[in-house]
DNA sequence: CACTAAATAAGAATAATTCTTATAAAAGAA
DNA sequence: TTCTTTTATAAGAATTATTCTTATTTAGTG
């Protein structure tokens, strides 16, 4: 009931800044957002894809790439970066840093304020204006220890 | 001439690694490694390619992609995480992180012994066991300010 | 030198992503 | 609502990055 609400609310809020934007509500979009919303992994395009064949059995894979794209350029949702050669996906929330099974590939998230506010070493001052700290962190996970 | 004598050290220590691992000593792996040893960038595949062709007009793609894979797995160099679609390597040396330029996507190494040595937050005991992290910050560098 | 296993070149194949174009459908106006 | 304009979509083609297949070459060894 609290997880519905707040399902509605991301939407809403969703739509909103789609219309801020200049973007059309599409039930595509929605959909692909909802989706990509509702997922507790990090999923590929195609990975949402098939899970959204379902509810809209005519969506095509292309736009789920072109919808991703569109979403990430407005900082909706975030690329995550792995050595992977499929790329993955997930909506924008408290910023946080990510552990990669070596096994499984999961990816898990994980916070750590204590890094955000720490400043990098002095010697990087000079290399340019660096911020947005992303970390990865490769191990084992729990189930496959 | 300090610069060259490093790098004959590192090609002859890469010669008897690759013997103790039972891998032959092939020019195009020798070049292939100097190639990547000597960039100061984080070269993609293509790129090293493009850059050897020169000294190995012979050499195909495939040998470059095959070549990386194979010293990728022995822990010889690493392939560097990004966002992008073409993968980036670079020969391992000391436990570095990753600066990297959202304008022109250029990669900066630097070190944080600090970061290297702090462990993580206690709640990410539980989700397994992990240790090598690998941190990516963007932002702009300093010929793009 | 001769043998054998491993590596390579070349091009085909595959996988991931993006592009092209004709059609559909949102948003806004009438 | 209906009409108009503009943007988004589906479908499949195209492109890009990477890997595979196979015939040939070569490193390592005796
Ligand atoms: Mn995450
Ligand atoms: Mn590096
Ligand atoms: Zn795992
Ligand atoms: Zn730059």
């Amino acid at each position: 009931m609290v997880i519905e609400k707040m399902q509605t609310d991301k939407i809403s809020t969703f739509q909103q800044l789609c219309r801020e934007k200049g973007l059309r509500v599409t039930p595509q979009r929605i959909e692909i957002f909802r989706a990509l919303a509702a997922s507790d992994d990090h999923p590929t395009a195609e990975k949402l894809h098939q899970r959204l064949v379902e509810s809209l059995p005519t969506l095509s894979l292309d736009t789920v790439y072109r919808t991703l794209g569109t979403f990430s350029a407005l900082g909706l949702i975030n690329k995550v970066e792995t050595i992977e050669s499929q790329a993955h996906f997930e909506v924008s929330h408290a910023h946080h840093h990510h552990l990669i099974c070596e096994r499984c590939k999961k990816i898990i998230d994980f916070e750590w304020p204590q890094l955000d506010d720490t400043d990098l070493p002095h010697e990087t001052q000079s290399l340019g204006r660096f911020d947005k700290k992303s970390l990865i962190v490769y191990g084992i996970c729990r189930h496959c220890l």
